[in-house]
DNA sequence: AAAAAAG
């Protein structure tokens, strides 16, 4: 028999997911229209700039030298007429040597990859676990939101961008690229929930370079000033780095240009790279400021702006400079420019500031996938200050007894200061764990020296402070230790979000104590949210400071998504709020609805029986449990014991996240057997 | 209070 908790938890979502996107109605009415803008300096222009012909006629077109004001749509060999030989003319593009010439010398981005992966010789590099994206949970919000696609190929990206995602290996678009491409492919400003590592990248990178290849941009002047099409800001160098990389294959012979631009590294390579011509940008915002200041960039011609973990771009820390550079700089407005706002977390009062930046914009919440939720095993752990180094040890070393170390199992173990981040990974180093570290404190040099040995599993563990919290796709990161817990529970969400990554599984591990009492209410409940076993002595943490509670740290709207729709708020909406969400209670309300996105088997027909179980005694020790599945290759999984949970996982992640949800669900409803598909 | 982001 199939049915069990899962399904109807699936069914559930279906029914209210497919709801409350017809539900939503917020803001305006009027159709999406594309916007054509024109840049100041063209407006006066008699050419035909302002609706350049597709050239297919060839020579008529195409004056000898060309006419440096005047492009037309950027090559894709997929459509007809738009063929490199018809386009003559070309600005710039020409005289540095053309489309063509800059083609062939384009590094290829996927080389290092075909390199790896045969190293590895494995058939990991699929990425994404897709298995676990079946029937996450959607919500959107806004009026008119374009329908979602199913596939890549209901998308016209074009021939360039589908064979950069076949090389890619993406299959089929994750849930946000399956709602986001299509809003921002249809000209509307986005909000978008999801969680980095479920394809949040790709899902801004592809409509924006799409556009770019189509659109009919007037041709940019070279010289010193650089004029990008899009720009794409992140909060710390790292991620501005691993942004573009990422664009750079999605790029890969569209003739499409991306440039990143990051503080900490020499400032001329940046300023040939810009000078070569740009059509993206990626940058941190310190670096553009100054780009900006020294009059080498201009944001006049954007037409694309996106801000990568934007919740964080928008804090105290960082508002002003981005407000700055969106505002104040010579950036088109919202409306005139498309933006794209995405991050796994979006508080209410940062939605409130981004709607400044926005238009008529449609929110979209994700359900997590491979993070906070379902495929992360988190642990609590009581450590005083001044055993948290021995206890670190301890984990380690029985890590190192149970075989998990090395390349495919790293520890990123997250602390509070930059001092201390070079104290610990000192005092490991002296101990016998190789480790390196990264914070702010290094030189951009060393910090991604740190990175890359990281990831290569050179020093398999890695210290670092916040800067690593956000947005890095690591893999093969297993444990993620909380050495020092953060003040802020989205900080605590996106830290563990650096492990189970794209649908694999992970163990998160929190050393908590005194100093994090403020932390104790909001950390229970994200951790009751996703079906986490919440240690007593913590949730009486959480009583006694939840005295007028709903402060700083409550998460809003449920543990499924990482924000919801502040203008659906009764506070915002003049009352009404609530009524948009028929469905709001049930889901993910009860208990039993919680998180459980299904999927977990090694395919469709894997079955896996629980049986023998005595719940009675279910202490914080140690229980035996009997596991017996009927899955090929997976047929007896001898006894096992409940304390040894976090060794299970480096042995087959299915049996992990299956023993957690047993103890989260059945335990719970007293179901002594189902089924997971 | 700390971290990040310009030099």
């Amino acid at each position: 028999m199939r049915s069990s908790w899962a399904d109807s938890v699936a069914a559930a979502d279906k029914a209210v997911a497919g709801s409350s996107a017809n539900n939503g109605s917020v803001g305006t009415t009027s159709a999406p229209t594309r916007s054509t803008y024109v840049p100041p300096h063209l407006r006066n222009r008699t050419s035909s700039s302002d609706q350049p012909a597709p050239a297919q006629g060839g020579s008529t077109f195409a004056p000898p030298g060309g006419n440096r004001w005047v492009g037309g749509p950027r090559n894709d060999n997929s459509r007809s007429g738009y063929s490199s030989g018809s386009v003559g003319g070309g600005g710039w593009n020409n005289r540095s040597g053309g489309w063509d010439r800059g083609r062939e010398r384009e590094v290829n981005p996927f080389a290092d990859e075909d390199n790896a992966e045969q190293e590895l010789g494995d058939q990991e590099n699929t990425g994404i676990n897709f298995d676990a994206y079946e029937d996450i949970p959607v919500e959107t919000s806004g009026d008119n939101v374009p329908p979602p696609v199913n596939t890549f190929a209901e998308i016209d990206l074009g021939e360039a961008l589908n064979q950069n995602i076949r090389r890619c290996k993406y299959v089929k678009p994750t849930p946000v690229q399956r709602h986001a491409i299509p809003i921002s492919l249809a000209g509307r400003d986005l909000m978008a929930c999801a969680q980095t590592g479920s394809g949040k990248t790709a899902a801004f990178c592809f409509p924006i370079i799409s556009g770019i290849m189509t659109g009919q941009f007037s041709q940019r002047p070279r010289g010193r000033v650089a004029f990008p099409l899009a720009l794409i800001l992140s909060p710390t160098r790292e991620l501005s780095v691993q942004i573009h990389e990422e664009a750079r294959k999605f790029a890969y012979q569209t003739g499409v240009k991306v440039v990143v631009a990051y503080g900490g590294a020499p400032i001329n390579q940046q300023l040939r790279d810009l000078e070569r011509g740009v059509d993206i940008l990626v940058a941190t915002p310190g670096r553009l400021v100054d780009l900006l200041e020294r009059a080498r960039v201009s944001l006049e011609m954007i037409k694309y702006l996106a801000l990568d973990e934007a919740d964080r771009m928008l804090d105290m820390g960082f508002e002003p400079q981005i407000r700055k550079i969106v505002e104040q700089m010579d950036m088109p407005p919202p409306g005139v420019r498309q933006t794209l706002l995405f991050s796994a977390t979006f508080p209410k009062e940062i939605q409130r500031l981004a709607s400044d930046f926005l238009s008529r914009y449609i929110f979209l919440a994700v359900g997590r996938v491979g993070s906070s939720t379902d495929l992360i095993v988190q642990r609590v752990e009581f450590v005083h200050e001044s055993d948290k180094r021995s206890h670190l040890m301890d984990l380690l070393h029985a890590q190192k007894a149970n075989g998990v170390h090395g390349k495919q199992a790293l520890t990123l173990v997250f602390v509070e200061t930059k001092k201390g981040a070079d104290s610990l990974e000192h005092w490991l180093c002296m101990n016998g764990f190789p480790a390196t570290t990264i914070h702010g404190d290094r030189t951009q040099q060393e910090r991604e020296y740190a990175l890359r040995s990281f990831k290569s599993g050179n020093t398999p563990i890695l210290v670092a402070t916040d800067v690593a919290a956000r947005g890095l796709d690591i893999p093969h990161v297993a444990h993620v230790v909380n050495f020092d817990l953060p003040n802020d529970i989205d900080d605590y969400v996106h830290r563990i979000g650096r492990t189970g990554r794209a649908g694999k599984s992970g163990l998160a591990t929190a050393f908590f104590n005194e100093n994090n009492s403020s932390l104790a209410r909001a950390l229970a409940e994200l951790m009751q949210e996703s079906n986490q076993e919440v240690p007593a002595w913590l949730s009486r943490f959480a009583a006694r400071s939840s005295y007028g509670g709903g402060g700083k740290n409550r998460r809003s709207g449920g543990g499924r998504f990482g924000g919801r729709d502040f203008r659906r708020d009764s506070s915002f909406n003049r009352g009404g709020g609530g009524e948009y969400y028929g469905g709001g209670s049930g889901y993910g309300g009860t208990a039993s609805s919680g998180g459980y996105a299904g999927g977990y088997g090694g395919g469709p027909d894997t079955l896996l029986f629980v049986a023998s179980i005595d719940y009675t005694h279910l202490g914080e020790q140690c229980q035996t449990f009997n596991l017996y599945s009927n899955h090929n290759g997976f047929n007896s999984v001898p006894s096992f014991k409940y304390s040894e949970a976090n060794v299970l996982v480096w042995k087959d992640s299915r049996v992990q996240v299956f023993l957690h949800l047993m103890l989260a669900k059945i335990g719970k409803f007293g179901i002594e057997a189902f089924a997971i598909e």
